[in-house]
DNA sequence: CTGTTAGCGCATTCAC
DNA sequence: GTGAATGCGCTAACAG
């Protein structure tokens, strides 16, 4: 069987308190003591059970993350920089991918009411008041990304400003008839960051005195296929969009393909904006809103070990900035 | 304080050992103690600790992944079936991830050493022996996917034929001149897929009775602008390469921006075969050798929960198949 | 400074 | 069938 501490305390002739000690760096050891010890555990090549240790300090010592369709490549970024920092800490992470409301309704009751994490990052998800007083009562940490709740610590963009900056772009490339194709806005899963950039979009309209035509926009399944989609019923209009505004980088390669489809040149015939700035816009050459994704998932990380230090800290909520990069996909419009 | 196992005990009149029965279906309960114990169990909504039950059952109840790279499609496109299966079973998923020989070093050593995990997914990185008889020493099952070592199951599919496969293609399409980029032959990770699909190449080659061209081979650092780089010094040799075959679809996406960055039609000018078909090979109507990659974590998964079950399982080697895709990347080469 | 002891919450013998 | 006792490996509080 495996070594354990009182192996360690009978072979370096001490008790399994000073070994203890010596392993969690508590000073009160007389310095040969802790080179008596220290010497035994390599020799041994003693390893502390992380669950008793668990168990002992009635902490899990894991973080949890809660994110959709680990696959997309915008969820996968954040991933990055969470894990990244969870590495250099003593907390193990453990993931939970969610493709539907049911399951991720299961992952907010269930890893916090049995206790499976010291702390929690939720992903794009949103969390309802229910799920909030759950996790409140049961006392766990929760640090949201890329959505959130006003009682929770938070990570986020500037939706809004983020449609408004896209959209002005191509207006003030001369576009007046622009489409904008997002995710459900009333789905499920709530996401509510497709009803914020729809609402910049209209808001950048509107200060050009442009009206909002429902019919220019589309919502469906996110995708790039379903982008498609869309995309080809908005461009089959008349009179049809001369540009179109994605919720993201994915989606903005849908629209891109069905351009193709149809025999549309962009940026010529039609321009294209993303969200994101994901790897494959730059191989695009997509203009796009970036947002500093892995940056998200850093900034949470370091957000969620604050708060598991101190729970009593006041609701945070940081704002990382946007930007918009302009590559190949827009232009102004063809003369009519 | 949260609830424990005592209180459902008392509050439900029995002991404890009668709780833990009901808790794990063991038959000796008579039905009627098993619906108190249960309407109990509801009552004060108890949750057993999963890190108690962890340290006396001595399962940590966690499988462990390493892997390298996180972002890259096809290692996300693995995980993800990985995830799909762990979800469904009573593990946990705990994830690292591997950007430097020595993280890879640190995780193969402490994650088994330290009796972290039940089981263990190493993906498309290589254990040195030290490594296997480490693991084999902590009794620890260990699953390789998309690499291989001869003492350790694995799931993972014929490079040597999925080289051939892409090369011969190009042949048959009358090409004679034909460029492969691949990863490092020998560096720090010791990745074999490289070599395996360059001796694939090879062999086709010879088949055709063409020569090998070492000046026709380039490696270098895993990523879509390293292989541009590369692409570039390819196409700018006299004779240049027709066609070019990359290790990976990411890199043969660089490929294709090397070729736009010289005025290169593909695949008029220059065909082009990636590996792995990930989703944008798809999009970028990559043609390309495609492996069933999130079916490689489903079966590593599959293949794990066995071995924890019966350790004594004799060494399997599933290799799954691979299937050339044409797309619209390769074509006959220009007449000269 | 250091050894001893009492939990942490559950599973698992044993007796009854 | 069921309850009480023991141990999983470690930390922390308490004596010394």
């Amino acid at each position: 069987m495996a070594v354990t501490i009182y192996d360690v305390a009978k072979q370096a002739g001490v008790g399994v308190g000073t070994v203890s000690r010596v392993l969690n760096g508590n000073p009160n050891v007389r310095p040969e003591t802790r080179q008596r010890v220290l010497a035994v555990i390599e020799e041994l090549n003693y390893h502390p059970s992380p669950i008793a240790r668990r168990l002992s300090l009635r902490k899990t010592l894991t973080i949890g993350v809660i994110a959709p369709f680990f696959t997309r490549p915008s969820i996968v970024e954040r991933l990055r920089g969470i894990e990244a920092l969870v590495a250099e800490s003593d907390y193990d992470l453990v993931v939970y991918n969610v493709e539907t409301p049911e399951r991720r309704d299961a992952c907010f009751r269930s890893v916090v009411a049995g206790h499976r994490v010291d702390g929690l990052i939720v992903i794009h998800l949103a969390p309802t008041d229910d799920d909030v007083r759950r996790w409140a009562q049961a006392q766990t940490p929760v640090i949201l990304v890329d959505t959130r709740h006003p009682a929770l610590h938070r990570v986020v963009i500037d939706d809004v400003a983020g449609g408004h900056l896209a959209t002005r772009h191509l207006i003030e490339l001369g576009h007046r008839r622009i489409g904008y194709i997002s995710d459900w806005l009333d789905e499920p899963f709530h996401f509510t960051s497709s009803r914020d950039r729809l609402l910049g979009y209209q808001r950048a309209l509107a200060e050009a005195g442009l009206p909002f035509r429902p019919e220019y926009h589309r919502q469906g399944d996110h995708g790039r296929e379903q982008a498609r989609q869309m995309a080809h019923d908005l461009l089959r209009l008349a009179p049809r969009p001369t540009a179109i505004f994605a919720h993201s980088d994915t989606q903005a390669l849908g629209v891109m393909q069905a351009a193709a489809d149809l025999g549309l040149r962009v940026p010529e015939d039609l321009s294209v904006v993303g969200f994101d700035d994901i790897e494959m816009a730059e191989y695009a050459g997509l203009t796009t809103v970036r947002q500093p994704l892995a940056e998200t998932g850093r900034k949470g990380i370091e957000l969620l070990l604050r708060l598991m230090d101190d729970p009593s800290l006041p609701t945070a909520c940081v704002e990382l900035p946007i930007e918009l990069v302009v590559r190949r996909t827009t232009a102004p419009p063809p003369n009519p």
